[in-house]
DNA sequence: ATTAATTCCTACTAATAAACTAGGATTTAC
DNA sequence: GTAAATCCTAGTTTATTAGTAGGAATTAAT
């Protein structure tokens, strides 16, 4: 039996978008552990590692090492948007190959239909990832909890 | 190593939108036998035919059983939105399972930040795919291959 | 200096899902 | 009555996902 929604994103899209809005969370306040987060969200430490190696290789985050170390937003959160992490970890978020640029066009493209479809549906999604910042999910997630003190839980 | 980029529609969704818009384009003329449309994309016919089964069971497409059998499209082209098809073969289309309305509501769905992201992109994609109908895509099709003769390729 | 807490790195493993294949029963035009 | 088709169930193979394991390197605190 197969499988009966697709996700679109895997949990490390997933994963990653709670790992930075924990790290938004708590912008300003100096390098977390990996572990509070892992145990505050009930993920697996080191599966977060390797999620979060890519993110600071890419500029996102930046770790001090040690003891007392961890992690934190290299830059403002506002300035980090949900589809910079998104393509981090999961890479291009596209229907079909022949929709990626760096896939050589299909030999008829020009008479694509189909084609035309995936990238009406990229266009979309991008449209959305690229205009959400962490700073925008930090105000909603304080206007849903209808509260100016931070909170430490954030679910799924 | 880890797959680069995501695709967002499998082998399911993308085979099935092919094999309607070969449908679509042959609307009014009559069944015609999977294993022609199988040929002229070169996929495998035993693999579209667990494909079409629920598009037929969903009715959009109806069946002749027996030789000189076939399938066709049950309602207008115009009627059926690539939605549909998308839907029917791949499930609904989220970024995670608490955006499913089949599903409970996952316990702090109300402090969820995550959650109402999830809700966005789900959005976007869905309003795409239920605004694009298979008569849009053949006219597409026409315009983009500057004929008004019908053609039989067709490609990823 | 030693210890404990941390990041960092590579490689492996288990579970799940995707992408088909196989085989045959049933139906129907010719 | 035969060939061409749909219909149905159950496999099989391959790839991907979702982790684990183990240890090296770094650093703050004692």
């Amino acid at each position: 039996m197969r499988k009966v929604d697709s996700m679109i994103l895997s949990t490390r899209g997933r994963y990653g978008i709670k790992m930075m809005l924990e790290l938004a969370l708590n912008y300003g306040k100096g390098a977390i552990p990996l572990k509070d987060i892992a145990n505050r969200q009930s993920l697996s430490d080191t599966y977060l590692e390797q999620l979060i190696s890519p993110l600071r290789k890419n500029g996102l985050v930046k770790s001090t090492r040690g003891a007392q170390g961890g992690y934190e937003l290299a830059k403002n959160p506002s300035e980090i948007m949900v589809g910079d992490i998104i393509r981090i970890l999961e890479g291009s978020l596209a229907p079909a190959q022949c929709v990626l640029e760096e896939e050589p066009e299909c030999s008829k493209a020009e008479y694509c239909a189909t084609r035309l479809l995936y990238e009406k549906i990229t266009e979309s999604i991008n449209n959305v990832i690229d205009s959400i910042s962490l700073k925008d999910m930090v105000d909603d997630y304080y206007r849903l909890n209808n509260t100016n003190v931070k909170r430490r839980s954030e679910n799924e």
